[in-house]
DNA sequence: TGTACATCAGTGAACGCGCGTTCACTGATGTAC
DNA sequence: TGTACATCAGTGAACGCGCGTTCACTGATGTAC
C-alpha cells in the first residue's frame, strides 16, 4: 500500500494492430480533464500522459502536441453540443417549442459542462490555437439558431400587423437577430458559471424570460414550453 | 547598442521615503500587462517584475504574491468601469437615457479593454483567489442596471396598461430583469472579444437591440439615444 | 561637528518544481524465407 | 518447422526553460549621541 501509491494506473502496452485504443484514451482522459479542472485552460500534456498512465512522449505518437489533442476533443465536444440541441428541437412542437428547446438544451449542456463549455466558447485557450476550430463551431450553431429564432418570429399571431410596420426583417436583420439571442444565452451560461456562488433565480425561468424577450412574446407562454422542455415525456 | 538591449531599462533606487512608489510602478506595469497580454489569466509574477526593470524578489516588499497584486489592479479597474458607467448616465436625459448611456458605456469599456474585463468577468483568474472580490464588484454593478432598468421601465408610455396585467413588478422581478440585462449585455462583450475575426454588426445598434427587447421599447427611439451616448455633445 | 548605528529599498544567487520536447532504446508481435 | 528480420507501441532519461519563493546581502540615507 506504501510503494504502489505512486503507481497510479499500471497500464498494459497494446497488442500489435492496436494503437489507436491509446489515442482514444488519450482523448477520453483529456476530455475528463477539460471537465474537472477548475481552470482548464490549464491544461498539460503530462498531466493527460499521468491520467493515462503513460510516458509523456507516449503522445506524440498521436498527437502533434497538446493543442492538436484538445482540438480533437474540442470539436467532439462541439459535435456533442450540437445533437443535444437538435434532438431537444426534434421533440418540440411548432417552431416556438423548437426555438425555446434549443435554447434550454443550449444552456443546460453549458452550465452541466463549465469546463468544456469556457473550453470552447471562452476564448481562453492557449494562444489562440483553438478558435479556427471553435469560430467555425459557433457559426454552425449560430446558424441553427438563427433559423430557429425566424421560424419562430415569423409563426407568431401579431405577424400581420408587424407587416405594416417598416419593420421587414431581411435576412441580414434575422441574422442579427439570432446573433442576440445567441450573445444573451452565452452571458447567461458564462455568468451562471462564473459566479455559481451568487444567488441565482431558476435557470429556467431565465432562459425564457431570454427567450420571451427575443420573441416578443408574453413570458407565461414561453415558460410553459420550457418546463415540458426540460422533462420531456 | 548591443550590450544595452539586455538591459530594459536601467531603474534606478528610490530615496528613502519613497518606497511606495516602486508599489505604483507595480499596478502601473501589472495593468499594463493585463490589458496587454493575449492571455491576461497566464500574468506572471517575474513578467511584472521585468516589465518595472526591478529584480522578482522586490515584489514581496510590497504585496504578498501575485494575487493580491492582481486584486488591487482589478478593484482600480473595476471602479474606473463604475465611474465611467456613473459618467456616461449624469450627460443622458431621463430613465431611459440613463440605462442606454449605462449600458453602452459598460460594453464599450468591455470592448475597449478586453484583457481587463476578461480578467474582471472572465472568471479566468488564478483559483479563483480574485473573484471574491470581482463577485462583489459584480454585485454593486449589477445593482445599478438593476435600478437604471427599474427606472426606465417605470418611466414608459404604456406602464398603464401594464398595471392591469398580472405582471405588477416587484423587487424580485426587477432584480431578474436587471441580471438579465446584464448577463445579455456580458454575453455581447465576451463573445465580441473572443472572436473579433467574426464579421460583427455595428456595436452601437447591437446595444441598443439589447435595451430595446429588455425595455419593450421600439429600437429606433433606443438607437437615436445610443448614437447621442456615443458622442456627447 | 563627527561618528556609530538603524532603517529603508531593494539585489542577486540559489532552490526545487513542472513543463514541452528529443532521442536512443526495448521488447513483444508479426512476416519472409 | 525454424529463424532472421521488420515493425509496432511505447519507455526512460535527459535537456533547457521559466516559474515562485527564500535568504543573506548591500549600499544609500537618516538619526542619536
Amino acid at each position: 500500500m506504501s510503494s504502489e501509491e505512486a503507481v497510479p494506473h499500471r497500464r498494459r502496452r497494446n497488442p500489435r494492430g492496436q494503437g489507436q485504443v491509446l489515442k482514444a484514451e488519450l482523448v477520453e482522459a483529456a476530455a475528463r480533464l477539460l471537465a474537472t479542472l477548475e481552470r482548464p485552460e490549464t491544461l498539460t500534456l503530462r498531466q493527460v500522459a499521468r491520467e493515462v498512465g503513460v510516458a509523456p512522449a507516449s503522445i506524440y505518437g498521436h498527437f502533434p502536441d497538446l493543442g492538436a489533442l484538445v482540438q480533437h476533443v474540442l470539436r467532439l465536444r462541439y459535435d456533442e453540443l450540437a445533437t443535444v440541441m437538435r434532438t431537444a428541437a426534434d421533440g418540440a412542437e411548432g417552431p416556438l417549442g423548437d426555438l425555446v428547446a434549443r435554447c434550454a438544451a443550449y444552456v443546460h449542456w453549458g452550465v452541466e459542462h463549465p469546463g468544456q463549455y469556457r473550453t470552447l466558447f471562452g476564448g481562453g485557450m492557449p494562444a489562440e490555437l483553438v478558435p479556427t476550430n471553435s469560430h467555425g463551431a459557433g457559426e454552425e450553431l449560430l446558424g441553427s439558431v438563427v433559423a430557429s429564432l425566424a421560424g419562430a418570429r415569423q409563426d407568431q399571431p401579431e405577424h400581420q400587423d408587424r407587416d405594416q410596420h417598416q419593420d421587414r426583417r431581411g435576412p441580414e436583420q434575422e441574422w442579427q437577430a439570432g446573433l442576440l439571442l445567441w450573445t444573451a444565452l452565452h452571458g447567461l451560461v458564462a455568468l451562471y458559471n462564473a459566479h455559481g456562488n451568487m444567488p441565482w433565480p431558476d435557470l429556467t425561468d431565465l432562459i425564457a424570460q431570454t427567450v420571451a424577450l427575443h420573441t416578443a412574446r408574453p413570458v407565461d407562454e414561453i415558460v410553459e414550453l420550457a418546463r415540458t422542455a426540460d422533462r420531456p415525456t
